[in-house]
DNA sequence: CGTATTATAGATATAAAGGTCCGAATATCC
DNA sequence: GGATATTCGGACCTTTATATCTATAATACG
């Protein structure tokens, strides 16, 4: 559905999201999401160009969120790594199809249009906001003191 | 939003539902679909082998439908070559979520089975019957003969 | 200033998807 | 039966996505 690269985006922003308040480092988020740290170091560079993070190098560096989390939408996430493409040509090429799709190309553009409002309409705040049986990320709930990663 | 693989086997789906009557051979398929015909024999082996279409070898084979229009439906194609895969346990493989999903794998899941439900619903008949300005794979419409390959 | 810490950049490796090729099997036509 | 058309099965190549590694630049702290 979504590529992987934009699943560990997606859990690097709501790790961020659940841990506000200082910055956090490349290591600190591959542990708690379960992604290869190298690899994440490259999908959050791509973060800080879209402008969705900051960086900040040296001893207490790290990353945060440029943004409050109900101002950030899946569909921003998913467009700074992996953007979602819409047809807005006949894949085909043929000339009289132009800019008008053809049935099947129509029908496959509205599914996406689907999927991209469906993006659009979720905030990353939504998600920690929505009640579920487990905790975003997290083995158990976070503790009091807001230290979630003093687990395991 | 799907593979080109996926993109492929609608194509040959369409191109067999707007002309039935007698089998086509992967090169005339390829042709008109304009996909490689080297690759699009092993999207219809797929087809073949998932019960969506059927082959013939030899002088006059080809591919034909295995069922009408109105029976088969662009998610059935679509899990065929590429099946969509739903969220059903925890991607970070995190024990105490189990079966249920965090909210961030929930939404990404619900987002999932809302193209499923939407493929489902819109059967390869519907495509056929949709009206639009220009007619699905071809330059112009097809001729009254039914041969629209004679078209280019 | 020197050292530890951290992001950044780029080269390289591995896996998966997309694509090609060819010989064998099967069917039709004469 | 022989010639021809066509799918089938598998080996192989190319490109893209995923992942790793190493060196460099920026920052903080003493």
């Amino acid at each position: 559905m979504i590529s992987q690269t934009a699943e560990y985006a997606l859990r690097a922003i709501v790790f961020l999201a659940m841990n506000p308040g200082r910055a956090h480092t490349t290591q600190e988020i591959a542990d708690t999401t379960k992604v290869p740290a190298a690899y994440l170091s490259k999908v959050l560079k791509s973060l800080v160009k879209a402008g969705l993070i900051q960086s900040q190098r040296g001893l207490g560096g790290g990353f945060v969120l440029s943004k409050s989390p109900d101002q950030l939408n899946i569909l921003e996430v998913l467009n700074a790594v992996d953007p979602i493409q819409r047809i807005r040509t006949c894949p085909l090429g043929l000339q009289g199809h132009g800019t008008v799709l053809c049935a099947l190309h129509k029908r496959l553009d509205d599914a996406t249009a689907l999927i991209e409002q469906s993006f659009a309409d979720s905030t990353i705040a939504d998600i920690l906001a929505r009640p579920t049986q487990s905790t975003p990320l997290y083995e158990r709930p976070p503790t009091k003191d807001g230290n979630p990663c003093a687990y395991e």
